[in-house]
DNA sequence: CCCTATAATTAGGCATCCTTTAAGATTTAC
DNA sequence: GTAAATCTTAAAGGATGCCTAATTATAGGG
Protein backbone atom coordinates (compact mmCIF):
# COMPACT_ATOMS: atom_id res chain seq x y z
CA UNK A 1 0.00 0.00 0.00
CA UNK A 2 3.13 2.42 0.30
CA UNK A 3 4.08 1.31 -2.56
CA UNK A 4 1.44 1.17 -4.41
CA UNK A 5 3.12 2.33 -7.75
CA UNK A 6 1.04 5.59 -9.18
CA UNK A 7 1.20 6.07 -13.10
CA UNK A 8 2.39 9.51 -14.49
CA UNK A 9 -0.91 10.11 -15.33
CA UNK A 10 -2.03 9.49 -11.50
CA UNK A 11 0.70 11.58 -10.09
CA UNK A 12 -0.23 14.48 -12.26
CA UNK A 13 -3.95 14.37 -11.52
CA UNK A 14 -3.14 14.06 -7.58
CA UNK A 15 -0.24 17.08 -7.70
CA UNK A 16 -2.55 19.48 -9.98
CA UNK A 17 -5.17 19.06 -7.15
CA UNK A 18 -2.74 19.53 -4.87
CA UNK A 19 -1.57 23.05 -6.85
CA UNK A 20 -5.09 23.97 -7.50
CA UNK A 21 -6.83 23.30 -4.09
CA UNK A 22 -7.80 26.74 -2.03
CA UNK A 23 -7.75 25.60 1.72
CA UNK A 24 -10.36 23.05 1.62
CA UNK A 25 -12.48 23.52 -0.92
CA UNK A 26 -12.53 20.88 -3.41
CA UNK A 27 -10.88 21.54 -6.71
CA UNK A 28 -13.44 21.70 -9.97
CA UNK A 29 -13.22 19.02 -12.21
CA UNK A 30 -13.43 21.69 -14.57
CA UNK A 31 -10.43 23.51 -13.84
CA UNK A 32 -8.33 20.48 -13.31
CA UNK A 33 -9.46 19.26 -17.24
CA UNK A 34 -8.19 22.80 -18.05
CA UNK A 35 -4.93 22.78 -16.32
CA UNK A 36 -4.12 19.31 -17.42
CA UNK A 37 -5.16 19.98 -21.44
CA UNK A 38 -7.45 16.80 -20.86
CA UNK A 39 -11.59 17.06 -21.63
CA UNK A 40 -13.45 17.09 -19.06
CA UNK A 41 -14.82 13.89 -19.72
CA UNK A 42 -11.29 12.04 -19.02
CA UNK A 43 -10.85 13.95 -15.65
CA UNK A 44 -14.43 12.90 -14.60
CA UNK A 45 -13.15 9.42 -15.17
CA UNK A 46 -10.08 9.52 -13.64
CA UNK A 47 -11.53 11.00 -10.39
CA UNK A 48 -13.91 8.20 -10.27
CA UNK A 49 -10.93 5.90 -10.70
CA UNK A 50 -8.56 7.72 -8.22
CA UNK A 51 -11.42 7.82 -5.45
CA UNK A 52 -11.63 4.06 -6.22
CA UNK A 53 -8.14 3.76 -4.89
CA UNK A 54 -8.31 5.79 -1.96
CA UNK A 55 -6.50 8.85 -2.90
CA UNK A 56 -8.68 11.03 -3.45
CA UNK A 57 -12.32 11.86 -2.62
CA UNK A 58 -14.71 13.27 -5.74
CA UNK A 59 -18.01 14.80 -5.04
CA UNK A 60 -19.77 15.27 -8.24
CA UNK A 61 -20.67 19.20 -9.04
CA UNK A 62 -18.61 20.02 -5.92
CA UNK A 63 -15.31 19.20 -7.36
CA UNK A 64 -12.08 17.01 -6.04
CA UNK A 65 -10.08 16.75 -3.16
CA UNK A 66 -7.46 14.78 -1.82
CA UNK A 67 -7.65 12.09 0.63
CA UNK A 68 -4.53 11.74 3.57
CA UNK A 69 -2.76 8.99 1.29
CA UNK A 70 -3.66 11.34 -1.87
CA UNK A 71 -2.16 14.38 -0.32
CA UNK A 72 1.26 12.55 1.14
CA UNK A 73 1.64 11.25 -2.75
CA UNK A 74 1.17 14.50 -4.24
CA UNK A 75 3.56 15.81 -1.19
CA UNK A 76 6.31 13.18 -2.84
CA UNK A 77 6.05 14.48 -6.72
CA UNK A 78 5.47 17.95 -5.30
CA UNK A 79 8.92 17.94 -3.46
CA UNK A 80 10.70 16.32 -6.28
CA UNK A 81 9.22 18.74 -8.89
CA UNK A 82 10.58 21.75 -6.07
CA UNK A 83 14.08 20.15 -5.94
CA UNK A 84 14.70 19.87 -9.38
CA UNK A 85 13.10 23.36 -10.00
CA UNK A 86 15.92 24.50 -7.51
CA UNK A 87 18.62 22.60 -9.33
CA UNK A 88 17.38 24.26 -12.60
CA UNK A 89 17.82 27.39 -11.62
CA UNK A 90 19.99 27.82 -9.09
CA UNK A 91 22.47 25.30 -10.98
CA UNK A 92 22.07 25.21 -14.46
CA UNK A 93 20.55 28.53 -14.75
CA UNK A 94 17.26 28.28 -15.90
CA UNK A 95 15.00 30.95 -16.06
CA UNK A 96 11.93 29.75 -13.75
CA UNK A 97 9.41 29.01 -16.06
CA UNK A 98 11.35 27.21 -18.44
CA UNK A 99 13.01 25.06 -15.20
CA UNK A 100 8.86 24.72 -14.24
CA UNK A 101 8.59 22.73 -17.30
CA UNK A 102 11.66 20.88 -17.18
CA UNK A 103 11.12 20.03 -13.60
CA UNK A 104 7.43 18.19 -14.77
CA UNK A 105 9.41 15.73 -16.70
CA UNK A 106 12.11 15.04 -14.65
CA UNK A 107 9.73 14.51 -11.51
CA UNK A 108 7.73 10.95 -12.36
CA UNK A 109 11.55 9.96 -13.48
CA UNK A 110 13.17 10.62 -9.85
CA UNK A 111 12.91 8.04 -6.81
CA UNK A 112 12.59 9.17 -3.10
CA UNK A 113 16.03 8.30 -3.11
CA UNK A 114 17.61 10.61 -5.59
CA UNK A 115 15.15 13.16 -4.26
CA UNK A 116 16.88 12.85 -0.93
CA UNK A 117 20.21 13.35 -2.79
CA UNK A 118 19.20 16.00 -4.81
CA UNK A 119 18.06 17.62 -1.75
CA UNK A 120 21.58 17.45 0.29
CA UNK A 121 23.54 18.68 -2.78
CA UNK A 122 21.20 21.19 -3.01
CA UNK A 123 22.02 21.96 0.67
CA UNK A 124 18.06 21.29 1.78
CA UNK A 125 16.36 24.22 -0.04
CA UNK A 126 13.00 25.21 2.01
CA UNK A 127 11.19 26.62 -0.64
CA UNK A 128 11.60 26.71 -4.46
CA UNK A 129 12.97 29.46 -6.44
CA UNK A 130 9.30 31.00 -6.22
CA UNK A 131 9.26 30.76 -2.25
CA UNK A 132 6.96 28.12 -2.15
CA UNK A 133 7.52 25.74 0.17
CA UNK A 134 9.20 22.43 -0.30
CA UNK A 135 7.39 19.74 1.67
CA UNK A 136 9.80 17.49 3.60
CA UNK A 137 10.52 13.71 2.91
CA UNK A 138 8.48 12.79 5.81
CA UNK A 139 5.38 14.20 4.53
CA UNK A 140 4.66 16.07 7.47
CA UNK A 141 4.93 19.89 5.71
CA UNK A 142 1.61 21.85 4.79
CA UNK A 143 1.46 23.18 1.96
CA UNK A 144 0.78 26.54 2.16
CA UNK A 145 -2.19 27.96 0.08
CA UNK A 146 -2.28 31.12 -2.14
CA UNK A 147 -4.93 33.78 -2.67
CA UNK A 148 -4.86 36.89 -4.50
CA UNK A 149 -3.12 39.52 -3.50
CA UNK A 150 -6.63 41.36 -2.46
CA UNK A 151 -6.93 39.06 0.53
CA UNK A 152 -3.54 40.30 1.93
CA UNK A 153 -4.23 42.81 4.35
CA UNK A 154 -2.42 46.03 5.93
CA UNK A 155 0.80 45.04 7.02
CA UNK A 156 1.17 41.19 6.24
CA UNK A 157 3.85 40.49 4.35
CA UNK A 158 4.25 37.24 1.20
CA UNK A 159 5.71 36.74 -2.01
CA UNK A 160 4.31 36.93 -5.20
CA UNK A 161 3.81 32.97 -6.89
CA UNK A 162 1.65 33.34 -9.72
CA UNK A 163 -0.04 35.80 -12.23
CA UNK A 164 -3.32 34.41 -12.98
CA UNK A 165 -5.16 35.90 -15.62
CA UNK A 166 -1.74 36.65 -17.88
CA UNK A 167 -3.79 38.42 -20.86
CA UNK A 168 -4.84 40.96 -18.31
CA UNK A 169 -1.17 41.34 -16.69
CA UNK A 170 1.32 44.27 -18.00
CA UNK A 171 4.69 41.79 -16.88
CA UNK A 172 7.18 44.31 -17.56
CA UNK A 173 5.59 46.81 -16.01
CA UNK A 174 5.22 44.71 -12.71
CA UNK A 175 8.83 43.67 -12.74
CA UNK A 176 10.25 46.72 -13.06
CA UNK A 177 8.49 47.48 -10.25
CA UNK A 178 9.54 44.43 -8.27
CA UNK A 179 6.25 42.64 -8.47
CA UNK A 180 7.43 39.52 -10.16
CA UNK A 181 7.52 36.00 -9.65
CA UNK A 182 8.97 35.53 -6.70
CA UNK A 183 9.34 38.51 -5.46
CA UNK A 184 8.71 39.42 -1.11
CA UNK A 185 6.31 42.28 -0.42
CA UNK A 186 4.41 43.95 2.38
CA UNK A 187 0.70 45.38 1.94
CA UNK A 188 0.96 49.27 3.35
CA UNK A 189 -2.29 50.63 1.91
CA UNK A 190 -5.50 49.39 0.70
CA UNK A 191 -8.52 51.51 -0.63
CA UNK A 192 -11.62 50.38 -2.01
CA UNK A 193 -10.03 50.03 -5.94
CA UNK A 194 -6.39 49.97 -4.98
CA UNK A 195 -3.15 49.04 -2.73
CA UNK A 196 -0.14 49.95 -2.10
CA UNK A 197 2.84 47.66 -1.60
CA UNK A 198 6.03 47.69 -0.83
CA UNK A 199 8.67 45.80 -2.78
CA UNK A 200 12.35 44.89 -3.49
CA UNK A 201 12.24 48.06 -5.46
CA UNK A 202 9.99 50.22 -3.78
CA UNK A 203 6.35 51.34 -3.44
CA UNK A 204 4.07 50.55 -6.21
CA UNK A 205 0.43 50.74 -6.36
CA UNK A 206 -1.97 48.25 -7.44
CA UNK A 207 -5.32 48.12 -8.83
CA UNK A 208 -7.92 46.33 -7.33
CA UNK A 209 -8.89 44.28 -10.79
CA UNK A 210 -5.21 43.45 -11.38
CA UNK A 211 -4.24 42.55 -7.64
CA UNK A 212 -7.27 40.03 -8.08
CA UNK A 213 -5.00 38.24 -10.74
CA UNK A 214 -1.58 37.95 -8.67
CA UNK A 215 -1.35 34.67 -6.46
CA UNK A 216 0.13 35.27 -3.75
CA UNK A 217 1.60 32.85 -0.97
CA UNK A 218 1.15 35.13 2.84
CA UNK A 219 4.02 34.66 4.76
CA UNK A 220 4.30 32.63 7.74
CA UNK A 221 2.62 33.19 10.90
CA UNK A 222 0.08 36.06 9.47
CA UNK A 223 -3.49 35.49 8.94
CA UNK B 1 10.89 15.08 -39.29
CA UNK B 2 13.32 16.09 -36.83
CA UNK B 3 11.08 16.88 -34.38
CA UNK B 4 9.37 13.94 -34.37
CA UNK B 5 8.54 12.49 -30.86
CA UNK B 6 9.67 9.20 -29.85
CA UNK B 7 7.31 7.54 -27.22
CA UNK B 8 9.45 6.80 -24.17
CA UNK B 9 8.78 2.71 -25.29
CA UNK B 10 10.61 3.38 -28.74
CA UNK B 11 13.61 5.42 -27.25
CA UNK B 12 14.20 2.29 -25.11
CA UNK B 13 14.33 0.04 -28.30
CA UNK B 14 17.19 2.34 -29.99
CA UNK B 15 18.94 2.84 -27.34
CA UNK B 16 19.02 -0.88 -26.62
CA UNK B 17 19.84 -2.00 -30.25
CA UNK B 18 22.84 0.83 -29.93
CA UNK B 19 24.16 -0.70 -26.87
CA UNK B 20 23.55 -4.41 -28.54
CA UNK B 21 25.62 -3.84 -31.48
CA UNK B 22 28.09 -5.60 -32.30
CA UNK B 23 29.73 -3.93 -34.95
CA UNK B 24 27.71 -3.83 -38.04
CA UNK B 25 26.09 -7.28 -37.03
CA UNK B 26 22.31 -6.77 -36.70
CA UNK B 27 21.26 -7.44 -33.19
CA UNK B 28 18.88 -10.68 -32.86
CA UNK B 29 15.29 -9.92 -31.29
CA UNK B 30 15.87 -12.80 -28.41
CA UNK B 31 18.32 -10.74 -27.28
CA UNK B 32 16.52 -7.83 -27.40
CA UNK B 33 13.35 -8.88 -26.04
CA UNK B 34 16.09 -10.32 -23.07
CA UNK B 35 17.33 -7.19 -22.08
CA UNK B 36 14.28 -5.46 -22.31
CA UNK B 37 12.89 -7.94 -20.09
CA UNK B 38 9.57 -8.05 -22.68
CA UNK B 39 7.99 -10.89 -24.75
CA UNK B 40 9.56 -12.03 -28.21
CA UNK B 41 6.22 -11.23 -29.31
CA UNK B 42 6.20 -7.84 -28.74
CA UNK B 43 9.88 -6.74 -29.51
CA UNK B 44 8.86 -8.17 -33.52
CA UNK B 45 5.95 -6.25 -33.18
CA UNK B 46 8.12 -2.91 -32.37
CA UNK B 47 11.06 -3.92 -34.52
CA UNK B 48 8.47 -3.78 -37.74
CA UNK B 49 6.92 -0.72 -36.42
CA UNK B 50 10.20 0.94 -36.18
CA UNK B 51 10.97 -0.06 -39.52
CA UNK B 52 7.64 1.42 -40.66
CA UNK B 53 9.20 4.42 -39.26
CA UNK B 54 12.23 4.51 -40.43
CA UNK B 55 14.43 4.18 -37.93
CA UNK B 56 15.14 0.53 -37.92
CA UNK B 57 16.42 -2.35 -40.08
CA UNK B 58 14.69 -5.56 -39.27
CA UNK B 59 15.51 -8.74 -40.88
CA UNK B 60 13.40 -11.89 -39.75
CA UNK B 61 15.72 -14.27 -38.57
CA UNK B 62 18.55 -12.17 -38.64
CA UNK B 63 18.05 -9.09 -36.60
CA UNK B 64 17.38 -5.71 -36.15
CA UNK B 65 19.79 -2.26 -36.96
CA UNK B 66 19.65 1.17 -36.76
CA UNK B 67 18.95 3.19 -39.89
CA UNK B 68 21.35 6.14 -39.69
CA UNK B 69 18.15 8.41 -38.35
CA UNK B 70 17.65 5.53 -36.03
CA UNK B 71 20.93 5.96 -34.67
CA UNK B 72 20.77 9.94 -34.63
CA UNK B 73 18.24 9.20 -32.30
CA UNK B 74 19.88 6.75 -30.30
CA UNK B 75 22.92 8.97 -29.75
CA UNK B 76 20.30 11.74 -28.09
CA UNK B 77 19.29 9.37 -25.83
CA UNK B 78 22.70 8.07 -25.18
CA UNK B 79 23.64 11.30 -24.26
CA UNK B 80 21.44 12.29 -22.21
CA UNK B 81 22.07 8.94 -20.22
CA UNK B 82 25.22 9.23 -20.04
CA UNK B 83 25.54 12.77 -18.78
CA UNK B 84 23.03 11.79 -16.12
CA UNK B 85 25.92 8.96 -15.08
CA UNK B 86 28.06 11.27 -14.91
CA UNK B 87 26.32 13.55 -12.63
CA UNK B 88 24.66 10.94 -10.35
CA UNK B 89 28.20 9.82 -9.82
CA UNK B 90 29.87 12.54 -9.35
CA UNK B 91 28.11 14.96 -8.24
CA UNK B 92 25.39 13.14 -6.59
CA UNK B 93 27.88 10.38 -5.29
CA UNK B 94 26.03 7.08 -6.46
CA UNK B 95 27.64 3.94 -7.11
CA UNK B 96 27.91 3.25 -11.04
CA UNK B 97 24.79 0.19 -11.08
CA UNK B 98 22.73 2.56 -9.42
CA UNK B 99 23.31 5.73 -11.27
CA UNK B 100 23.07 3.80 -14.51
CA UNK B 101 19.24 2.37 -13.33
CA UNK B 102 18.33 6.05 -12.58
CA UNK B 103 19.92 7.71 -15.69
CA UNK B 104 17.48 5.13 -17.27
CA UNK B 105 14.26 7.05 -15.13
CA UNK B 106 16.08 10.43 -16.38
CA UNK B 107 17.06 10.02 -19.76
CA UNK B 108 13.37 10.27 -21.35
CA UNK B 109 12.18 13.15 -19.46
CA UNK B 110 15.44 15.61 -20.67
CA UNK B 111 15.19 18.13 -23.62
CA UNK B 112 17.62 18.39 -25.76
CA UNK B 113 18.88 21.99 -24.32
CA UNK B 114 18.92 20.51 -20.44
CA UNK B 115 21.50 18.07 -21.50
CA UNK B 116 23.24 20.73 -23.38
CA UNK B 117 23.23 23.35 -19.57
CA UNK B 118 24.08 19.43 -17.68
CA UNK B 119 26.86 19.05 -20.17
CA UNK B 120 28.37 22.57 -19.28
CA UNK B 121 27.91 22.39 -15.94
CA UNK B 122 29.45 19.17 -15.58
CA UNK B 123 31.98 20.98 -17.85
CA UNK B 124 31.78 18.61 -21.10
CA UNK B 125 32.85 15.05 -19.75
CA UNK B 126 34.23 13.06 -22.66
CA UNK B 127 32.93 9.81 -21.17
CA UNK B 128 30.49 8.02 -18.40
CA UNK B 129 32.34 7.19 -15.12
CA UNK B 130 32.47 3.62 -17.11
CA UNK B 131 34.87 5.55 -19.50
CA UNK B 132 32.10 5.11 -22.27
CA UNK B 133 32.18 8.23 -24.61
CA UNK B 134 29.19 10.60 -24.37
CA UNK B 135 27.87 11.43 -28.34
CA UNK B 136 28.29 15.03 -29.12
CA UNK B 137 25.45 17.01 -29.45
CA UNK B 138 25.66 16.95 -33.01
CA UNK B 139 25.54 13.25 -33.29
CA UNK B 140 28.98 12.97 -34.87
CA UNK B 141 30.41 11.02 -32.58
CA UNK B 142 30.49 7.16 -33.49
CA UNK B 143 29.79 4.80 -31.14
CA UNK B 144 32.85 2.90 -29.83
CA UNK B 145 32.25 -1.30 -29.92
CA UNK B 146 32.72 -3.43 -26.94
CA UNK B 147 34.35 -6.47 -27.20
CA UNK B 148 35.58 -9.66 -25.27
CA UNK B 149 38.84 -9.39 -23.40
CA UNK B 150 39.85 -12.14 -25.13
CA UNK B 151 39.55 -10.16 -28.54
CA UNK B 152 42.53 -7.23 -27.57
CA UNK B 153 45.70 -8.22 -28.68
CA UNK B 154 49.05 -7.83 -27.06
CA UNK B 155 49.77 -4.38 -26.08
CA UNK B 156 46.22 -2.95 -26.55
CA UNK B 157 44.91 -0.87 -24.27
CA UNK B 158 41.51 -0.49 -23.18
CA UNK B 159 38.90 -0.14 -20.30
CA UNK B 160 36.55 -2.35 -18.80
CA UNK B 161 32.65 -2.02 -19.88
CA UNK B 162 30.73 -4.89 -18.18
CA UNK B 163 30.39 -8.33 -17.04
CA UNK B 164 28.29 -10.22 -19.50
CA UNK B 165 27.77 -13.53 -17.52
CA UNK B 166 27.22 -12.45 -14.21
CA UNK B 167 27.05 -15.76 -12.55
CA UNK B 168 30.47 -16.94 -13.33
CA UNK B 169 32.13 -13.27 -12.54
CA UNK B 170 34.07 -13.20 -9.22
CA UNK B 171 33.49 -9.36 -8.58
CA UNK B 172 35.37 -9.17 -5.80
CA UNK B 173 38.32 -10.71 -6.62
CA UNK B 174 38.43 -8.76 -9.79
CA UNK B 175 37.49 -5.72 -8.30
CA UNK B 176 40.67 -6.00 -5.82
CA UNK B 177 42.28 -7.01 -8.90
CA UNK B 178 41.46 -3.49 -10.38
CA UNK B 179 39.54 -4.99 -13.63
CA UNK B 180 36.23 -3.82 -12.38
CA UNK B 181 33.89 -1.45 -14.39
CA UNK B 182 35.76 1.60 -15.64
CA UNK B 183 39.16 0.38 -15.00
CA UNK B 184 41.91 0.99 -17.68
CA UNK B 185 43.82 -2.36 -18.61
CA UNK B 186 46.44 -3.05 -20.97
CA UNK B 187 47.36 -6.56 -22.10
CA UNK B 188 50.59 -7.77 -21.75
CA UNK B 189 51.04 -11.33 -22.28
CA UNK B 190 48.14 -13.95 -23.93
CA UNK B 191 48.37 -17.94 -24.03
CA UNK B 192 46.33 -20.45 -25.56
CA UNK B 193 44.32 -20.38 -22.70
CA UNK B 194 45.04 -17.29 -20.27
CA UNK B 195 46.03 -13.52 -20.33
CA UNK B 196 48.43 -11.45 -18.31
CA UNK B 197 47.09 -7.71 -18.24
CA UNK B 198 48.06 -4.99 -16.34
CA UNK B 199 45.41 -2.66 -14.36
CA UNK B 200 45.68 0.45 -11.75
CA UNK B 201 46.15 -2.02 -9.26
CA UNK B 202 49.54 -4.54 -10.77
CA UNK B 203 48.95 -7.31 -12.65
CA UNK B 204 46.57 -9.78 -13.14
CA UNK B 205 46.14 -13.13 -14.67
CA UNK B 206 43.03 -14.21 -16.19
CA UNK B 207 41.99 -17.72 -17.92
CA UNK B 208 40.27 -17.46 -21.16
CA UNK B 209 37.03 -18.66 -20.32
CA UNK B 210 36.40 -15.89 -17.89
CA UNK B 211 38.03 -12.71 -20.33
CA UNK B 212 35.45 -13.64 -22.71
CA UNK B 213 32.78 -12.94 -20.30
CA UNK B 214 34.21 -9.19 -19.58
CA UNK B 215 33.54 -7.02 -22.17
CA UNK B 216 36.04 -3.92 -22.72
CA UNK B 217 36.05 -1.27 -25.25
CA UNK B 218 39.74 -0.69 -27.14
CA UNK B 219 41.71 2.58 -26.55
CA UNK B 220 40.98 5.29 -29.19
CA UNK B 221 43.08 4.88 -31.98
CA UNK B 222 43.96 0.99 -31.98
CA UNK B 223 42.96 -1.79 -33.68
C1' DC C 1 18.18 -33.58 -47.54
C1' DC C 2 15.47 -33.96 -43.77
C1' DC C 3 14.46 -32.92 -39.12
C1' DT C 4 14.49 -30.30 -35.07
C1' DA C 5 15.28 -26.44 -32.30
C1' DT C 6 14.76 -21.73 -32.68
C1' DA C 7 12.55 -17.69 -34.43
C1' DA C 8 8.69 -15.34 -36.44
C1' DT C 9 4.07 -14.55 -36.94
C1' DT C 10 -0.95 -14.46 -36.35
C1' DA C 11 -4.91 -13.99 -33.47
C1' DG C 12 -7.18 -12.48 -29.57
C1' DG C 13 -6.91 -9.86 -25.28
C1' DC C 14 -5.89 -6.62 -21.52
C1' DA C 15 -4.79 -2.12 -19.30
C1' DT C 16 -4.23 2.75 -19.57
C1' DC C 17 -5.50 7.09 -20.99
C1' DC C 18 -7.28 9.73 -24.06
C1' DT C 19 -11.20 11.21 -27.48
C1' DT C 20 -16.10 12.66 -29.30
C1' DT C 21 -20.98 12.49 -29.13
C1' DA C 22 -25.09 12.75 -26.89
C1' DA C 23 -28.25 12.51 -23.23
C1' DG C 24 -29.49 13.49 -18.60
C1' DA C 25 -28.67 15.90 -13.90
C1' DT C 26 -27.78 19.90 -11.16
C1' DT C 27 -26.61 24.64 -10.25
C1' DT C 28 -26.94 29.25 -10.75
C1' DA C 29 -28.61 33.48 -12.09
C1' DC C 30 -32.14 36.33 -13.46
C1' DG D 1 -39.10 29.10 -10.72
C1' DT D 2 -37.40 28.49 -14.82
C1' DA D 3 -33.88 28.64 -18.31
C1' DA D 4 -29.18 28.68 -19.52
C1' DA D 5 -24.94 27.14 -18.36
C1' DT D 6 -22.32 23.69 -16.44
C1' DC D 7 -21.39 19.10 -14.98
C1' DT D 8 -22.04 14.01 -15.13
C1' DT D 9 -22.51 9.84 -17.29
C1' DA D 10 -22.75 6.35 -20.83
C1' DA D 11 -21.28 4.49 -25.10
C1' DA D 12 -18.06 3.72 -28.58
C1' DG D 13 -13.58 4.07 -30.11
C1' DG D 14 -8.45 5.05 -31.01
C1' DA D 15 -3.49 4.68 -29.87
C1' DT D 16 0.13 2.48 -27.38
C1' DG D 17 2.38 -1.29 -25.57
C1' DC D 18 2.19 -5.28 -23.46
C1' DC D 19 0.61 -10.40 -22.95
C1' DT D 20 -0.42 -15.79 -24.05
C1' DA D 21 -1.29 -19.51 -27.08
C1' DA D 22 -0.99 -21.57 -31.26
C1' DT D 23 0.83 -21.76 -35.79
C1' DT D 24 4.23 -21.36 -39.40
C1' DA D 25 8.80 -20.49 -41.31
C1' DT D 26 13.66 -21.00 -41.24
C1' DA D 27 18.45 -22.28 -40.21
C1' DG D 28 21.70 -25.49 -39.41
C1' DG D 29 23.27 -30.11 -37.72
C1' DG D 30 23.56 -34.84 -38.86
Amino acid sequence: MNTKILTESSQMYLLEIARLRDGDAPVPLSRLAEELSVSPVSVNEMCRKLQKQGLVIYRPYKGASLTPEGERQAHRVLRKHRLWEVFLVKELGYAYEQAHEAACQLEHGTSDLLADRLDEYLDHPSTNPLGQVIPRPDGETPLRKTLPLTEISVGQEGHVVQYEDDSMIPRDFLRERGLYLGSPFKVLITTSDSMLVETPKGQVSVARDLATAISVEPEKGDE
